[in-house]
DNA sequence: ACCTGAACACCGTTCAAGT
DNA sequence: ACCTGAACACCGTTCAAGT
C-alpha cells in the first residue's frame, strides 16, 4: 500500500511543482506587481524551477494568463452564487474588485490583445446576475435587463479601480444611487 | 522671408519625423495589430527612422502609449461635445468604440498596469455626459447620475467590444433598452 | 541637432543534454 | 519523465560616434 514515504523505485525525479502552484504564483504576481511583472522567469522562481520547466505544464505565457483569468472567473462565480438578492450580488462583485483589483480588471475589462477566458467561465461568473435580472424584469426583457445590470456594475467597478472617478464626491453614494435606480428601472411592475 | 524652399544654411539635418507622426503611427499600430505590436521598432519603421531616434521626441514606450490614450480622449471629447441629446451622446460614444475598438478599450478600460492618461483628458472626454446627466437629474444628484450613465455606457460598450455578450440576442435592442431605462431612472421628474 | 550602429539587460521559447 | 543550461530571436533603452 502506498504511503507518503513509500519507496520510489527507479522513478527519475519527483515533480517539483504543479499546474495549480504555477497558476497561483502567477495570480499572486499579477495582483502584487501587475501584468508586466508576470514573467515566466518570475513565476518559475516562485515555484522553485527554471523557466523552461514551466512549458511541461502550460503552453506559454498567454495560456498561463488565460488560466489565471479562468480561475478568477470561477472565484467570482462561487462568490456571487452564494447570494440571491440583486443588491447583495452586485455588492459582492464590487467587494471582489476591491480585494483583487488586478484580477478583476483582467477578466472584466481585458485590454485589447490580452488573452481572453473561455466563454463557459465568463458565462458562469455572471450567471447569478443573469438569473436575478430575469426574475426582476420578466422573461420578456430578461436578457436586456441582465445586460443593463452587468454593464453598469462592471463599468462602475472598473472605473472605480481605474481611478476614473476623479471628481471627488462620495463614490459609495454613487454606487447606492446606481444600484437602486437601475434595479428599479429594470423591474417590470413599477 | 523664409519659404519652404529657403536656403538651409549650415543646418545639420532637417527633422525626419515629428511627435505627431509618431503618435499617429502608434495609434495605427494599436488599432491594426494590438498593443503588443506597438513596439518602438515598428513605430520607428513607420515614421522612417531607427528606434533610438524616437527618444529625441518621446520619453519611452509607456509615455508614447499615454500620448495615444490622450489623443484618443481628445477625439472622443470632440465627438461627444457636438451633441446635446443624452441618447445621441451615448450613441456617439458607442459609434466611436466600434470605429476604434482598441483605442476605446485602451482609454475606457485600461488593464492593470497600462499607462494611464492624465486626468484632464479623461475629464474632458466625458464632460458632455456629465453636463447632460446633471440637466436630467438636477443639481442634487448630478454627480451620481453622471456616474451611473457613464458607468453603464462604458461598461456596455467594453463588453460589446470584448465579445462578452455571448448569449446571442439582439445587442442593439439591449442598448436601446438600457439607454431608455437608465435615462428614465436618473431623471428627476417621473 | 538629429540620427545611427552597437551594446546591454531583459523577455518568451526551443532543444539537446543531463538525471 | 522531468529538469536544466545554452541558444535564438526579439524587446526597450542608452550612448558614443557620425553628419
Amino acid at each position: 500500500m502506498a504511503t507518503v514515504n513509500s519507496y520510489t523505485g527507479t522513478m527519475p525525479t519527483p515533480d517539483r511543482t504543479s499546474l495549480d502552484a504555477i497558476v497561483l504564483a502567477a495570480s499572486d504576481l499579477l495582483e502584487t506587481d501587475g501584468l508586466a511583472a508576470l514573467t515566466m522567469n518570475a513565476v518559475a522562481q516562485r515555484v522553485g524551477v527554471r523557466a523552461p520547466s514551466l512549458y511541461k505544464r502550460v503552453q506559454g505565457r498567454d495560456r498561463l494568463i488565460q488560466l489565471v483569468a479562468e480561475a478568477t472567473l470561477t472565484d467570482i462565480a462561487d462568490r456571487l452564487n452564494a447570494h440571491s438578492d440583486p443588491v447583495r450580488i452586485a455588492s459582492q462583485l464590487r467587494a471582489f474588485g476591491k480585494e483583487r483589483p488586478a484580477a478583476f480588471l483582467l477578466v472584466m475589462s481585458p485590454g485589447a490583445g490580452t488573452p481572453v477566458a473561455d466563454d463557459a467561465f465568463r458565462h458562469a461568473s455572471v450567471a447569478s446576475l443573469l438569473r436575478v435580472a430575469g426574475e426582476l424584469a420578466g422573461e420578456q426583457h430578461a436578457l436586456e435587463a441582465a445586460r443593463t445590470l452587468t454593464a453598469w456594475a462592471t463599468g462602475f467597478i472598473s472605473m472605480e479601480l481605474n481611478g476614473s472617478f476623479q471628481l471627488g464626491g462620495d463614490v459609495d453614494r454613487a454606487w447606492d444611487f446606481g444600484v437602486t435606480r437601475i434595479i428599479d428601472a429594470i423591474t417590470v411592475s413599477r
